[in-house]
RNA sequence: GCGGGUGUAACUCAGUUGGUAGAGUCACAGCCUUCCAAGCUGUUGGUCGCGAGUUCGAGUCUCGUCGCCCGCUCCA
């Protein structure tokens, strides 16, 4: 067995894109960062993952679907908190290389210091303003000044050249950077008039759009707590950085799903779907080993988090967050609640009590998810004189489920494998191939993890029968044409 | 964002002190082939990431820029 390794992530991303899994986004333009096009490959693949989550959590009597637009109200992320957690102006010093939160950093300004800024921030004044400015006391000059430089980059960049802004690591005065809002939602505008009063964001969650939506979902379908309400969709994060293929990226598809308990049972149901939804990518052929659960310590929780817990994957560059379970607390509906001035309460008929639900919620990355069964299908096994590329794909997953391939192409061995690729095309997704020898397409069929291969040969026109080739043990077994359907839908979910 | 590395055909790479680009694989068209890559013939495909500069002349030097990889930072 092959061990990933160094080089193992650049082996696949090539692999990926040769075969058609991954393409880098824009690549004739030279590329948009931490952007990725699925192709024909990638898309199969990407389907098979979203499908099978689909199934395994919408599929029982207590979790309702659902697809939320991606652009909501923007009251949405004020309620949310994003609003308030998306905005920090970061600085850097040149000289040390430190990086501050610049509010963090004004507020750990001594008096004296702050006393410099302020009367900085005075020098900048004229007129009638400045003489309101004098006026005022002392604290309210340096709230005023703090809140200038933190959010006036003009006011920063003239207080910053004033040498009164000191590098708490080196002293440096004078070297900060201007001051980049990493502000993580994308912004844009509905509407033909680009102004602050149309302002909308791309979401950075789907969750939000679950929880905007609890009494609709709840009362269209006479769902009791506790009930969930799934979704599959695109977020998107202006990362500072993207990373390691398409594991940090801008733009990324979310498998979400929240679960509405009752206060007081939330403990219960986070364990509970913790060990479900490890369970689920072990089901999907995960390989156990490369799976673990890490929980988070307690002062690095999310602002709306009680508990939470990652399933991670041990990728070539290390162990990495594929879901991650929280413990969401009644927060998001208490918030929407104050915000909207809409009820979020739920009525429990059997004891008559009132209650906001709790909220469990797993969030899985579909593109995460995706990298991970790709770095964990991907294999080379040494042969006697070669080695063999193999994606080792669990059967539900693989893009393509058989290929047909005429042995030779004559005596009507090609008529034959047309006709069953035809007729198998109607259920799954199948491959014909004709060119180059068997051993080369065999092969080919690996590579791209097509869990079994359909050989028609001389045999076949005496007697009807094929063989089916096993992609991983690579071993063939003979059975009649005509039962080639069902052997294939009793492998693949 | 900082530091380091890197960018030549779809993929992996070569390209000598600057003189208008090569190989293998893949793909495609034939031929040959009765079960596990690399048999034969032929063909397509690159203004060397992009943009300036130096030079008679730049893939090769300089600067800028973009992408990718690694480390730091960040990851609400």
């Amino acid at each position: 067995m092959a061990k990933p390794q160094q080089g193992t992530l650049e082996k696949i991303v090539s692999l990926a894109k040769r075969r058609g899994f991954i393409f880098q986004s824009s690549e004739i333009y030279g590329g948009l960062n931490g952007c990725w096009d699925y192709g024909p490959l990638g898309v199969e693949l990407l389907n098979n993952v979203k499908s099978s989550w689909w199934r395994f959590m919408t599929y029982r009597d207590n979790i309702e679907g659902l697809d939320a637009s991606i652009l909501m109200h923007p009251r949405v992320w004020e309620a949310s908190g994003h609003v308030e957690n998306f905005t920090d102006p970061m600085i850097d010093c040149k000289q040390c290389k430190s990086r501050y939160r610049l509010d963090v950093l004004f507020e750990s300004f001594n008096e004296k210091r702050q006393k410099k800024v302020a009367k900085a921030y005075a020098e900048l004044l004229e007129g009638s303003a400045r003489e309101e400015y004098d006026a005022k006391p002392r604290e309210e000059q340096i709230e005023i000044s703090g809140d200038a430089l933190v959010n006036d980059s003009a006011v920063f960049e003239k207080i910053n050249a004033a040498d009164v802004l000191a590098c708490p690591s080196c002293g440096s005065t004078g070297t900060f950077t201007l001051p980049r809002k990493f502000n993580l939602m994308f912004k844009t505008h509905v509407g033909p008039v680009e102004d602050a009063s149309n302002v909308v964001f791309l979401r950075p969650e789907t969750a939000q759009g679950i929880f905007v939506n609890f009494q609709n979902v709840f009362q269209a379908t006479r769902q009791k707590v506790p009930f969930g309400i799934a979704q599959i969709g695109k977020a998107f994060r202006n990362e500072i950085n993207t990373k390691n293929f398409l594991f940090r990226t801008r733009e990324f598809e979310q498998m979400e799903m929240q679960f509405f308990v009752k206060p007081g049972t939330d403990d219960e149901w986070f364990e509970r779907w913790r060990e479900d939804r490890l369970q689920w990518f072990i089901d999907c052929g995960m390989k156990k080993e490369k799976l673990r659960l890490e929980p988070h310590p307690e002062d690095k929780l999310a602002h709306y988090a009680k508990a939470a817990v990652d399933i991670e994957y041990e990728f070539p560059f290390g162990w990495g967050e594929i879901e991650g379970i929280h413990n969401r607390t009644d927060f998001d509906l208490k918030r929407h609640e104050e915000y909207s001035g809409k009820s979020m309460e739920y009525y429990e008929t059997e004891t008559e009590e009132k209650f906001v639900p709790y909220v469990i919620e797993t969030s899985a990355g579909a593109s995460r998810s995706l990298m991970a069964f790709l770095v964990d299908a991907y294999e080379e096994e040494e042969l006697e004189k070669e080695t063999r590329t193999v994606m080792r794909f669990h059967p539900s997953l693989a893009p393509f489920k058989a290929a047909v391939l005429p042995l030779v192409n004559r005596d009507g061995m090609d008529e034959i494998g047309e006709k069953l690729h035809k007729d198998l095309q109607k259920s799954f997704k199948v491959f014909y191939d004709d060119s180059g020898s068997i051993g080369r397409r065999y092969r080919r069929q690996d590579e791209i993890g097509t869990p079994y291969c359909i050989t028609i040969d001389s045999d076949t026109l005496e007697d009807q029968t094929v063989t089916i080739r096993n992609r991983d043990s690579m071993e063939q077994e003979r059975i009649p044409l005509e039962k080639v359907k069902a052997y294939l839908a009793e492998r693949i979910v």
